[in-house]
DNA sequence: CCTCCACAGGAAGCGCAGGAGT
DNA sequence: ACTCCTGCGCTTCCTGTGGAGG
């Protein structure tokens, strides 16, 4: 019988992918290939909830793309579904601090976990936690709390609410807390209060970076499970490692490109994925990253980003942050704007920093003073094509990009000539 | 060796918008 | 309608500092 479905499926059905998902970044594998070891500690420290007992803290470090988040995950359903079995009553409730960066949005998704509800926005975070205390305390449950990207939180809040969950467990009754920080910030837990600092890292763990060979074991593995037998060239899984792992040895950042090259070749009505997809992915990659980091900067932040660019414009490579000033109250005035003052510009130009759309280092010029020298580390044609999306600066934008193509043109032209 | 430049970057606080509780 | 809370973009005021020039 063919039925609809069969059509349908049939004129989905891919030649590149087979399940294009288990490239996405919060899939968690069944299999974590070089990561054994890291599985085995973990599942150790966590395994006493299975008898009742609290498990020890345990407090995490490795770069981005080492799979902390995903051995963390994975460890924890792994547990979950044993507790069922054994009838323990084990929670994990996970929470990543860098897109719940304030103590409130963080209390408010551990709230969530444990069942209370809590609104968007209105109560002291005194209350939450007061909410949650009661909520939990006699529930008899073992509740494992993971604060990914631990960081973002307390860089930009202090370590209070740190504090406040590490001795939580004094208020609750049947109840229990252990405590799971994962960053990916070295000198992060030399920050930390020593009283969190010795309660959040009962155990300590370290995640290596992947090398290229090991990054070749985990996308092979991916890729069978997610594209098409035979839809992959020889030479892309390699690439894809050796880009991935110039980068830190990141595995998200290898996944990504090769899924994003998965689908250029699919879009491309390709055969198969080649090394050229991978090479469109990682541009467009980082296209895409530039674009959503410049949208969501403010009026002032994208002004800056302008002055930047219009300081290096030409053969210059380099700018300073007073030269930067100078430019963006030109700018400014330009559009009969106010400025903000020269600290607001200092603090935006270390965020653009943090960004990855420039990148300065601070140095001393003696006598002269001492500055951050600043060079833009994003694509240049990117950040002005981001920029022009803005109304109020968009025509300022096409200016200076006239401007410094103009002259970045005009300088190759010259040196092609005098190479002659 | 000391000075002093040109900033870095911490701390506190302000006005505003958005949302909740009462 | 009113109060209370938070995040945000920002200001004000501040202390800190590597090293060229005196």
């Amino acid at each position: 019988m063919d039925s609809l479905e069969e059509i349908f499926r049939r004129a989905l059905k891919s030649k590149i992918f087979r399940n294009r998902e288990k490239l996405l970044p919060d899939y968690v594998p069944e299999a974590l290939p070089h990561r054994e070891e890291e599985i085995r500690k973990i599942a150790s420290v966590l395994a006493p909830s299975l008898r009742g007992e609290k498990p020890s803290n345990l407090f995490i470090y490795g770069l981005t793309g080492t799979g902390k988040t995903a051995v963390v995950r994975y460890v924890l359903s792994r547990l979950e579904a044993s507790a069922r079995e054994s009838g323990q009553r084990v929670r994990a409730i996970y929470v990543n601090a860098r897109y719940r960066d304030t103590p409130y949005r963080v209390l408010a998704d551990i709230g969530e976990g444990v069942g209370v509800s809590i609104p968007f926005t209105g109560l002291s975070t005194g209350e939450i936690f007061a909410r949650i205390v009661k909520k939990a305390s006699d529930a008899g449950v073992i509740y494992i709390v993971v604060l990914d990207e631990i960081d973002f939180l307390v860089k930009r809040r202090g370590d209070d609410v740190l504090y406040k969950l590490t001795r939580i467990n004094g208020e609750l009754r049947s109840s229990k807390v252990s405590l799971i920080g994962i960053t990916n910030s070295v000198d992060f837990i030399e920050s930390l209060d020593p009283r969190v600092k010795s309660s959040l890292g009962e155990v300590e763990l370290v995640f290596p970076p992947y090398n290229a060979e090991q990054l070749k074991d985990i996308l092979s593995m991916r890729a069978r499970e997610a594209f098409q037998p035979g839809a992959l060239e020889e030479d892309v899984i390699p690439l894809c490692a050796a880009l991935a792992a110039r980068e830190h040895g990141d595995a998200r950042r290898a996944l990504d490109l090769l899924r994003v090259a998965g689908e250029l070749a699919e879009r491309g009505g390709a055969e198969r994925v080649r090394k050229e997809h991978v090479m469109k992915a990682r541009e467009e990659i980082e296209r895409d990253r530039v674009v959503e980091v410049i949208r969501t900067l403010p009026l002032h932040g994208k002004l800056v980003l302008l002055a930047v660019i219009s300081t290096t414009a030409g053969g210059r490579t380099h700018t300073t942050t007073g030269e930067v000033y100078d430019k963006y109250k030109l700018l400014t005035r330009r559009l009969s704007l106010e400025t903000v003052t020269l600290r607001r510009v200092s603090g935006i130009l270390a965020e653009l920093d943090m960004l990855g759309v420039i990148s300065g280092r601070v140095i001393s010029k003696g006598r002269y003073g001492k500055t951050r020298v600043i060079e833009l580390s994003a694509d240049l044609s990117a950040l002005l094509r981001a920029l022009s999306e803005d109304i109020t600066i968009g025509e300022l934008t096409e200016e200076v990009g006239r401007e410094a193509l103009g002259k970045r043109d005009s300088l190759r032209r010259r040196e092609g000539e005098e190479g002659r």
